[in-house]
DNA sequence: AATACGATTAAACAATTATTTAAATATTTA
DNA sequence: TAAATATTTAAATAATTGTTTAATCGTATT
């Protein structure tokens, strides 16, 4: 395949094209960066990256309905950024122990930090 | 502020409120997570990271329409994760060169590689 | 078993967003 | 200046998604 255009040597156009992230690599990375474009989400994910939480807690702490929260809740969870577990009447949730969440949570805090860009 | 069940002591609930980034932080990180939540856009941007390329040479990388080509281009601009520059007829964009583009598309590298979680 | 509590589900609605086709704009070249 | 090329904008449509309110489900307690 050649781009309509030809801007780069062959052998670089034809490298990049190579290295391009399979289209699972792209769905997998797209749809955990999806869960986290939401900010009420990003909140939540934050949140059970530091400590496990109860619904009604998270709800609190993030001055959402537990309805709202349940619902995102699940988004984070089939996505597998998040476990759960009941304890009683509750259900606690944190961040899964997995490298994609540990270093999702670290790109957060860093870009947390810069605010401006550059 | 207080949590209606107090699973951690005082202090720890305290400090996790304290330490939550502020309204600004969490919608800046989540609207950039936002565009690179869409495969077509990850994509895209994946490229930009690699080369300078005009809209008509992306379209053709990625099999889509110029219109929905531009479409994206906008808005990944308008987030700051991409710049332009014209060249006689044609459009040529590039990811910007600012720490934000530098951390997501480590990130995005360090993933796509991962593939499985955990 | 009845009640209370925590959590989830369902239905409805509002809002956003991606894609397509067609038209318009900008730039170069004949 | 007319035609060709590259890109963007606009209009229309389809699809997805977040939030709210009300109802339901699961567990524990009395």
């Amino acid at each position: 395949m050649t781009t309509p255009h030809n801007h780069h040597d062959e052998e670089f156009s034809k490298n990049i094209l190579e290295t391009m992230p399979s289209d699972e690599a792209v769905t997998s990375v797209s749809e955990a960066m999806k869960q986290l474009g939401d900010p009420s989400r990003l909140r939540i994910f934050w949140i059970l990256c530091h400590t496990e939480e109860c619904v009604i807690d998270i709800a609190a702490m993030t001055e959402m309905t537990s309805p709202a929260v349940s619902h995102h809740l699940r988004l984070l969870k089939t996505a597998g950024l998040i476990e759960a577990r009941r304890a009683g009447k509750e259900m606690y949730y944190k961040a899964s122990d997995t490298r994609l969440v540990r270093k999702l949570h670290k790109v957060i805090e860093e870009i947390a930090d810069i605010t401006c860009p550059d």
